[in-house]
DNA sequence: GGTAATAAATGTATAAAATACATTCATTTT
DNA sequence: AAAATGAATGTATTTTATACATTTATTACC
């Protein structure tokens, strides 16, 4: 029997479902976030998001993976939902509700040829042009959200290269909250946690002494939910 | 010039867009949960949240709104979109993706009648029935936002009377946070933001002394925020 | 080879917030 | 008038957040 499971008497209308993605990625102290260039009519030269249409035999959270690896090469990014947005005439034309996924990048990893031939391009979060519909809108809810997750669970790792400093984090963390944090309190704070493994390895592209490498330890942060503590930087 | 915003050349499906509402209301110390009884195939019989189809010409919101003032008599409700469900095979027969939305009610404020002819009732949160499809993950969803929400907004008022004493309060964080609080610590907690107005009017219903009642004032909220201090109670 | 330059790394004292805990109070009932 | 009940209150202690200045490891330069 192909029956939804919806009451028969109810209205049933189908419409346009699309999925736009958030693209967040972090470089030399810079929160940034993906944007392209529209190539087709209508609003062809506008800026936007990317998206796409979901597609029937499709999971959402497959769809935004796919439009993901379609324009950076990458595989397996992090990407969380953020909200549906669905005004009836959020889309000029016909009906479409679109779910904004967003994602976290490791700047460094992304194909740049691909992003290129998408006529995609990084721009920094407060400099950002307009967008397309309510694009904006997106973009703002995500940042709130970014900020706000990133407070309470370790996603922030998702923007730094696998081996970082604690410097590099301080420095994301900044970005993102958008105001200074001070070095000794921040560093006490986040190794308290229990889930920086230190590495033997020390980066040397900003000092000449060098800043040790660490690496987020997953098991350990695992250790730490169990134990009834929160993971939380302010 | 009727013409969408998404690229031509993609692939252009419909599907069925529904609501599920997750309706959380307090009483005697429980948060409960409205669920209803399926009058109509497939299903019929088993235990369901309260759903719709979105109208092609209707904003997601209002549609949610609908479903709970059809079912309750409610009007301008407290509600705010969880999630969007839309693993590719969740509803069998054809594609359907559902976006959650959570509602919070004043218990002693809906109209009995009208959810009684809907075979809804109200059910524990920890004593629910099986319920159909992911439905039951909507509502584990809903609960750890609420959890969450409560915590950092000041929603938990909406669950209760417009007139509220302070144990009552506290008794409601009990039931959302599923723990036990002290009684002076959350006093002192909840008065010290300054958003309880306190009013010369006492609640015998408890106690022989009587417990003298609130209300949330919104401006006071306002001022709080503006002030640069978080709403929080733990 | 010594000196200057640079960002990394570290500790402590103070203030603020969270927690633990027991008694008195106002009112009603008998 | 005495008993019973839940409401209301204060303080000491622990934990956590904040503010703040110096030393260290290394490289580059002379």
């Amino acid at each position: 029997m192909t029956q939804n499971t919806k009451d028969l008497y109810q209205v049933k209308e189908k419409m346009y479902v699309a999925t736009d993605c958030i693209i967040f990625g972090f470089h030399e102290g810079n929160l940034k976030l993906l944007v392209f260039k529209r190539r087709v009519e209508p609003l062809e030269g506008e800026w936007s998001l990317i998206g796409s249409f979901v597609r029937l035999d499709e999971d959402l959270e497959v769809a935004g993976q796919r439009v993901l690896t379609e324009t950076t090469g990458l595989e397996n990014v992090f990407m969380q939902q953020l909200k549906t947005y669905g005004k009836k005439d959020r889309d000029p034309g016909y009906r479409c509700i679109s779910i904004a996924q967003y994602a976290l990048i490791r700047i460094d990893e992304y194909d740049e040829k691909l992003v290129e031939e998408h006529g995609a391009r990084w721009y920094e979060i407060d400099h950002l042009p307009f967008l397309i519909l309510d694009h904006n809108d997106m973009v703002h809810d995500a940042l709130l959200q970014l900020k706000h997750n990133a407070r309470y669970k370790p996603i922030g790792f998702e923007l730094l290269p696998e081996k970082f400093t604690i410097p590099q984090l301080q420095s994301l963390y900044e970005a993102i909250y958008q105001r200074e944090l001070d070095a000794r309190n921040f560093r006490k704070k986040v190794l308290s946690l229990n889930v920086l493994e230190k590495l033997d390895e020390k980066d040397k592209t900003t000092s000449k002494r060098g800043a040790f490498l660490y690496k987020f330890n997953y098991e350990n942060y695992q250790k730490l939910l169990k134990s009834g503590y929160n993971f939380e930087i302010a």
